[in-house]
DNA sequence: TCGAGCTGTGAAAATCCTGTGAACGCAGGG
DNA sequence: CCCTGCGTTCACAGGATTTTCACAGCTCGA
């Protein structure tokens, strides 16, 4: 079986590195300092690189159930992982929002 | 099946591919950033490769409803969607006028 | 018990999208 | 040449959406 979980560790962009099973995001071999949600959020977005997430697919995902109508927390935590991404990595926009539609991970910029 | 909904991914000139069910239009697998309405047209026309259509046709298509007489939003949304092509594909012309008429799409520019 | 950090929520601030009128360019006819 | 018809693009105001801030409730360890 190929067993996979979806939680394989993923090397992104050639300096951010996401390790679901560790807890740990790293930047350059040094760790982000992320909340259990910021990192269940970019885990999440990076699964599916390139792809468009809607915010009721992302709630889902992450919270594990579905959002209230006119939920932003979505929205809240993007803001605060790019926030912190943007501290280690000010050159590259990571995450793209998609007016009307949701967000998307791009691991290059 | 013939039960075609016209939501179906299709690719088109080997390098554009539209997947309206993700609210996505990609060139070589990246998303443009297209706005709602952009994409609506875009996916109108491309699902009628080299048929002629009205402006009428792409109105009610797209904004579910009659246009006013005279209405110009078609030429905007036009302009607008191949200006943000040109960017991606800029050795292609999509999408093609027919005086008097309305616009064509052309997968092979 | 206290303090520090995490969460979710409302709401202000910032940004983007839409539709519209108008200016511009271009071609053909008079 | 000037006028006319048509398509293309610009500019802008209003509306819609996103981003960010502030805050109150919780959790957990010191």
């Amino acid at each position: 079986m190929a067993g996979e979980n979806g939680h394989a560790p993923r090397r992104l962009a050639e300096r951010l590195e996401i390790r679901p099973d560790e807890h740990a995001a790293l930047v350059d071999g040094r760790p982000l300092s992320l909340t259990m949600r910021e990192l269940q959020l970019l885990t999440t977005l990076a699964a599916h690189p390139q792809r468009i997430m809607t915010r009721e697919e992302l709630y889902s995902e992450v919270w594990g159930r579905e959002p209230r109508h006119a939920d932003r927390s979505v929205d809240v935590y993007v803001s605060r992982l790019r926030s912190k991404l943007g501290e280690a990595l000010p050159d590259r926009r990571l995450i793209h929002t998609h007016n009307g539609i949701g967000y998307r991970f791009s691991p290059d910029g």
